[in-house]
DNA sequence: TGGAGTTGTTTTGCATCGCTAATTAGCCTA
DNA sequence: TAGGCTAATTAGCGATGCAAAACAACTCCA
C-alpha cells in the first residue's frame, strides 16, 4: 500500500458522491436529458465550438455529439453559424432560449441540494464549502 | 430569499459533485453499465431483494429494473430463489461472481479518485474526510 | 366460496445515449 | 494536382429510461 489515507479517504467518498450526483439528477425534472444539459452547459459556458470540440470537451464520440446537437437544434436552443476557418465544420452558440432553459434547470437542481443543506448545522456548512474549494481544485487540474 | 448561505453553497457545490461523478463514471472502465453496477451493489448490499424492492431502491420502473436483472442474471451475477411469501415474485441475491465482479469496479474507480487526490495537502485531506461525514449524513435523511 | 379489485412481474413500443464502422465533404501537403 | 488526413454525418447495435398493457397471484368482502 502506497499511500492509506488516499485511498482510503477515496473509498468512502467516492460513494457519497455518486449516490449525491444521481439524486441531484433524478430531482432535475424531464426538461432535457443529463447529456443534453451537459452539452447544453458546456455551449453555453465555452463560446461557440465545432462539434469536434464539444464532443472532446464532453468526452463523448463524434458521432453523440452530432446527435444531441441536432436534438437540441431542434427545438431552438442552439444555432449554428458557418466556421469561417473550414467550411466543413460549424459554430455552435446556445441561443436565449437556451440560456433561460439552462438557467431554470440550474436552479432546480440548486434547489434540491439546498433544501438537504438546510438540516446543517454552520459548522457543517464550513466544512462543505471548504471541501467544495479542493474539489474545484482537483478537477481543475 | 429564505437561505443565502445554504443556497450560495449548494450553487458552488452542485457543478462540482455532477462533475466529479461524470468522471469517475468514465473511469469506470466497461465491464458493467452505470445502471448495471448500481443495481448489482444495491443487490449485494441490501441482502436478498425482489425486482420491486429493487426499482423503489434504485427509483427505477419495475419494467427496467426486470430488463437489468434479466442481463445480469444472464452473466450469472445474480440468482433467483422462489419467494416463499409470494409466488408472482422471487427474491434477487449476487452470486460469487457478481461481488467479486463489484468488487473489482469498486477498486478500480477509488483507484481514479485516489490518484487525483494524491496531490492534495494533508489539510485538504482532512476536509475532505469532514465533507465525506456531513454528505454521509445529508444522504441518510 | 366466489368474484372484484389490487399488486408484482413481464412484454411491448418509443425515444435517447453511447459506441463503432463506413460515408461524404473539405483541407492540406508533397 | 493527387493523395492522405480531418470533420461531420449516417447507419446500426446494445443498453437505459419511460408508459401502457397483459398476465398471474394475492386479498378482501359479500
Amino acid at each position: 500500500m502506497q499511500n492509506n489515507s488516499t485511498t482510503d479517504l477515496a473509498h468512502r467518498l467516492r460513494p457519497v458522491i455518486a449516490r449525491l450526483a444521481r439524486r441531484m439528477r433524478q430531482e432535475a425534472g424531464g426538461d432535457l436529458t443529463p447529456t443534453q444539459t451537459a452539452a447544453l452547459a458546456t455551449i453555453s459556458c465555452h463560446g461557440p465550438l465545432t462539434p469536434s470540440e464539444l464532443a472532446a470537451r464532453e468526452r463523448i464520440q463524434r458521432p453523440t455529439a452530432t446527435r444531441v446537437l441536432a436534438l437540441l437544434e431542434e427545438r431552438a436552443l442552439i444555432e449554428r453559424t458557418a466556421d469561417p476557418a473550414d467550411r466543413r465544420s460549424s459554430l455552435v452558440s446556445a441561443t436565449a432560449a437556451g440560456e433561460a432553459l439552462l438557467e431554470a434547470v440550474r436552479e432546480r437542481k440548486d434547489l434540491y441540494l439546498a433544501r438537504q443543506l438546510e438540516t446543517l448545522s454552520d459548522e457543517d456548512l464550513a466544512a462543505l464549502d471548504r471541501a467544495a474549494e479542493v474539489l474545484e481544485r482537483v478537477l481543475a487540474a
